[in-house]
DNA sequence: GATCATAAAGCGAATGCTCGTTCTTGACGA
DNA sequence: TCGTCAAGAACGAGCATTCGCTTTATGATC
């Protein structure tokens, strides 16, 4: 078996993967041709098609991986023990934090497009999203018990609120690779959460 | 229809544009081909050239469109003089008033991903945000000199908060046509208004 | 008001090009 | 020597777009 090793064939599907990600962050999953990706990973179309076997595969790899770090990122918050108000305070720079925030962003915004027409990756999409607002919403629960949420509000509700804002935040980091997560994590608080805990709110 | 009235050609116009939108709106602007809008508007090829030169034209009409459809529906909401917990509360419902909102949504997500590789679309994509981020901004800080909204915002901040989360909402909304406008607008005010105007905060 | 001439509007086969993908060939490690 | 990996020329499909022809509404003419 004149072979490489598995660590080789592993290492060699993720340069092209990363090379993919940079095309497709670039200029979007369908005006990226395979010979972009072939140029930009220093290959050839046989070495390429080695690896994957068509472009479609490509593109679910990219961003399912994309929808995966955006969970890991609000799921890992979701799980402190700090309150709501500084959870979402914090997930404009958790996101940033990932490290190549413009490329993330943007290839972000290109999967939200791309899952309205793929099934497959619709799926894959919607499965992520219910356990984002699964884990959001029983946090806003256990926010409302301990007082630092109006109780009147809907916890599954509020769930796509708060889910929607990191959505606004990344498609608006997507434009403008200069918005301050600082800032608007700050902002968002502020107005989610005025003066700190609302007094007089606990249920006890 | 030779030499026909500017109202026919303006009509023929319209019903190429309804015609794009609609398999835009399905496909994705890529995935659609030209052959597909000519077939859905019952037309020939030689005839869409006629009213638009190229593809691109036809994506930047109905994306500059679609923008403008959302910013007229955030603008005009600004300048009413209710509360801004109620015209958060009120702007999804406001957007799906605007009929077809199925339609609209997926187009904006569409919009969202091709203003990042479209230069011309970028600049009239950026035109437009950076008005209905001053026109809410400016209402921001009236609701902070009426106490309703905690002095401590940096209104700038707050309005690209706020912006996102309307992105959010037709982000959702595109995914599920089911999302009600009512009860995401309710939790959006519930959070940031928890118990209507915030005592004691009025500047005077 | 019927006929005609004109040019706009529409048609659709044809075109050229780009793209995703395949396949033959060669190189190289085991 | 054998099987795997990579290379890259080649291919066919599908795409946006064009172009020469036909159709037809309109204004002029009688």
């Amino acid at each position: 078996m004149p072979r490489v090793s598995a660590e080789y064939l592993a290492a060699r599907r993720e340069e092209i993967l990363d090379a993919a990600a940079r095309r497709f962050a670039a200029d979007g999953f369908h005006r990226t041709s395979m010979q972009d990706i072939i140029d930009e990973a220093g290959l050839s179309p046989g070495a390429v098609y080695r690896y994957f076997r068509a472009k479609d595969e490509l593109i679910e790899s990219i961003s399912v991986e994309a929808m995966g770090h955006i969970e890991s990122v609000v799921s890992g918050g979701i799980d402190g023990e700090e309150p709501l108000a500084d959870l979402i305070a914090g997930l404009p720079a958790a996101f940033d934090a990932l490290g190549r925030t413009d490329e993330r962003a943007r290839l972000a915004v290109q999967t939200w497009g791309e899952a309205l027409r793929n099934p497959p990756l619709a799926e894959a999409l919607a499965a992520r999203l219910a356990n984002v607002r699964s884990a959001l919403r029983d946090r806003i629960a256990t926010a409302q018990r301990a007082g630092e949420v109006d109780p009147a509000a809907d916890p599954d509700d509020a769930a796509k609120v708060l889910l929607g804002l990191l959505q606004g935040y990344l498609l608006q980091k997507a434009w403008d690779p200069d918005l301050d997560p600082a800032d608007f994590g700050r902002a968002a608080r502020v107005l989610i959460a005025p003066r700190q805990a609302m007094p007089g709110h606990s249920i006890d």
